[in-house]
DNA sequence: TTTGAGCGT
Protein backbone atom coordinates (compact mmCIF):
# COMPACT_ATOMS: atom_id res chain seq x y z
CA UNK A 1 0.00 0.00 0.00
CA UNK A 2 1.35 3.46 -1.15
CA UNK A 3 0.26 6.89 1.57
CA UNK A 4 -0.44 9.68 -0.42
CA UNK A 5 0.35 13.33 1.53
CA UNK A 6 -1.33 16.00 -0.33
CA UNK A 7 -0.93 19.88 0.82
CA UNK A 8 2.56 20.07 1.53
CA UNK A 9 4.60 23.00 1.95
CA UNK A 10 7.27 23.97 -0.49
CA UNK A 11 9.63 23.71 1.96
CA UNK A 12 8.98 19.44 2.32
CA UNK A 13 11.60 17.61 1.42
CA UNK A 14 11.70 14.09 0.23
CA UNK A 15 13.73 13.16 3.49
CA UNK A 16 11.50 15.21 5.51
CA UNK A 17 8.86 12.72 5.20
CA UNK A 18 11.16 9.90 5.14
CA UNK A 19 12.08 10.91 8.67
CA UNK A 20 8.04 11.79 9.89
CA UNK A 21 6.91 8.40 8.75
CA UNK A 22 10.02 6.61 9.45
CA UNK A 23 8.67 7.10 13.54
CA UNK A 24 5.77 4.53 12.95
CA UNK A 25 7.89 2.03 10.44
CA UNK A 26 10.40 1.54 8.12
CA UNK A 27 10.44 3.66 4.41
CA UNK A 28 10.92 1.52 1.44
CA UNK A 29 9.64 4.27 -0.94
CA UNK A 30 9.20 7.62 -0.93
CA UNK A 31 8.84 9.84 -4.04
CA UNK A 32 8.03 13.98 -4.62
CA UNK A 33 7.30 14.12 -8.15
CA UNK A 34 8.40 17.97 -8.95
CA UNK A 35 6.53 20.08 -11.84
CA UNK A 36 8.88 18.89 -15.11
CA UNK A 37 8.16 22.65 -16.42
CA UNK A 38 9.17 24.43 -13.89
CA UNK A 39 10.91 22.12 -11.49
CA UNK A 40 8.88 23.26 -8.52
CA UNK A 41 7.51 20.92 -6.09
CA UNK A 42 3.51 19.93 -7.14
CA UNK A 43 2.57 19.89 -3.09
CA UNK A 44 2.20 16.28 -2.92
CA UNK A 45 4.18 13.53 -2.23
CA UNK A 46 3.91 9.07 -1.86
CA UNK A 47 5.81 7.07 0.89
CA UNK A 48 5.66 3.24 1.68
CA UNK A 49 6.28 2.01 5.12
CA UNK A 50 7.44 -1.57 4.97
CA UNK A 51 5.06 -2.09 7.45
CA UNK A 52 0.84 -2.13 6.42
CA UNK A 53 -0.04 -1.43 10.43
CA UNK A 54 2.70 0.97 10.64
CA UNK A 55 0.80 2.62 7.44
CA UNK A 56 -2.29 2.65 8.66
CA UNK A 57 -1.07 3.75 12.12
CA UNK A 58 0.90 6.90 10.29
CA UNK A 59 -2.26 7.77 8.07
CA UNK A 60 -4.94 8.08 11.24
CA UNK A 61 -2.37 9.77 13.20
CA UNK A 62 -0.76 12.44 10.53
CA UNK A 63 -3.92 13.09 8.88
CA UNK A 64 -4.92 16.76 8.95
CA UNK A 65 -2.19 17.48 10.97
CA UNK A 66 -0.07 20.97 10.88
CA UNK A 67 3.38 19.51 9.42
CA UNK A 68 5.75 22.57 8.54
CA UNK A 69 3.11 25.35 8.27
CA UNK A 70 0.60 23.45 6.39
CA UNK A 71 -2.34 20.88 7.50
CA UNK A 72 -1.10 17.66 5.20
CA UNK A 73 -3.65 15.45 3.75
CA UNK A 74 -2.57 12.03 4.57
CA UNK A 75 -4.60 9.39 2.70
CA UNK A 76 -4.10 5.79 0.95
CA UNK A 77 -2.59 6.73 -2.68
CA UNK A 78 -4.80 6.26 -5.43
CA UNK A 79 -3.16 3.73 -8.54
CA UNK A 80 -0.99 5.51 -10.62
CA UNK A 81 -3.27 7.21 -13.47
C1' DT B 1 -0.13 23.66 -3.79
C1' DT B 2 -3.86 17.51 -3.43
C1' DT B 3 -2.46 10.94 -6.92
C1' DG B 4 4.39 9.95 -9.11
C1' DA B 5 7.96 7.24 -13.87
C1' DG B 6 10.28 4.72 -17.19
C1' DC B 7 10.34 6.82 -23.81
C1' DG B 8 16.25 4.21 -23.90
C1' DT B 9 21.78 1.47 -25.44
Amino acid sequence: MTIFIGNLSWDAEREDLIHLFGEYGEVSKCSMPLDRETGRKRGFAFVDLADEQAETAAINDLQNVEWMGRAITVRKAEPRR
